[in-house]
DNA sequence: AAACGCCTTGGTCGATCGCCCAGGGCGTAC
DNA sequence: GTACGCCCTGGGCGATCGACCAAGGCGTTT
């Protein structure tokens, strides 16, 4: 058996460099982000980066998935503690007012999906991260009684990162300031 | 005076190489496209990049506004005629059935949206670009009496491109599934 | 003590990057 | 016919890129 020590540093390492990576993304862009600028700020030689990951992409692409994963999965919990889908809404809302699309979060969300239009691994990955947090809210959509909720959750969760984007260059689209509008959708009860 | 025959084949030359420059953001990305590719695929050779534009960067971002530009400019008249504002909406839908998130405008916006966030320069002319389109879809809603003329816009904008952006990535996000949603927007006639 | 295994270092490879510049082609104005 | 102005070429600068590799540190197992 090796070095159970020397193995627990590996791993921090490993850890390390890849929220070290999320950051990169953000700030530098998905495909300006270098084998050495990650191993300078994770405080490591730059040989070191191709020791624990196959490629800079493949390290990219874990990092993003696992920041985005974590955060959705985050968010699942507060998702069934809403009563109704007003307050589901809200909780949506409440991200909006965090996230101003200049952040690194909405950043790493934005660069992700750009980087996903040009790789299928990257792409799929996505698609399950996303599927799985537009699915809790369009079954808690349905439990309230909304129409089409599987559309609705849909549309929702596309406006909300529609309006981080927008918001970037437009500073007045805050969560207060749509929040009425964004709260029609939910009046689809008495439709199909 | 110089030759006005040199100068046409200049400016022409000139055109081609912004004409390039979108298709190159859209298919490798902002920061990747490179003086050389872009020389190549406009038939010029790398030098002459530099004499037409004072960096790449600042090519780039002539390209992008450029294009955004024409296409939002273009979409403008259409709005004026829609009669009511579920024409105007059907507008809007018949450009997210258009563009699947993966094809070269889709792509420009996405790329240009995120360049934006780290360009002062780049970030006020967006602005100024999707500030006119809304402004003009505002009143389009206004005239038709629904509430909040201003915030129903922006919603309605953002959430085109974010399913734009979701679409790359969840094939099912089609135009007519997420019509009869995105019709609620526009159903706050009697409040506020 | 010797052998093993994992982590880490530092240097090097060829390719590519943005940008610059000396010089040539060519039509127009003196 | 000579000079001028604009367009364009091709080569070259230093910097940076992803990836690779030989060598060493070090705790664990024999």
């Amino acid at each position: 058996m090796p070095g159970p020590k020397a193995a627990d540093q590996g791993r921090e390492v490993r850890g390390r460099l890849l929220r070290v990576a999320a950051e990169l993304i953000a700030e530098r862009g998905w495909s300006a982000v270098s084998t050495r600028v990650l191993a300078e700020r994770a405080g490591v030689t730059p040989g070191l980066v191709h020791y624990h990951f196959s490629s800079v992409h493949a390290l990219l692409t874990e990092a993003a998935i696992g920041t985005m994963r974590g955060l959705v999965e985050g968010l699942g919990p507060l998702l069934e503690q809403a009563g109704t889908a007003e307050e589901a809404l809200d909780l949506m809302l409440a991200a909006l007012d965090e996230h101003d699309g200049r952040d690194p979060m909405s950043l790493l969300f934005a660069e992700t999906y750009l980087a996903a239009t040009r790789d299928e691994t990257l792409r799929r990955s996505l698609a399950e991260v996303v599927t799985a947090f537009r699915d809790r809210l369009s079954r808690r959509l349905a439990a309230q009684g909304v129409a089409a909720p599987d559309q609705t959750a849909a549309v929702v969760a596309a406006a909300i990162d529609g309006l981080m984007l927008h918001r970037a260059f437009t500073p007045g689209l805050t969560a207060p300031a749509v929040a009425p509008v964004l709260r029609r959708l939910l009046d689809g009860r008495a439709l199909t």
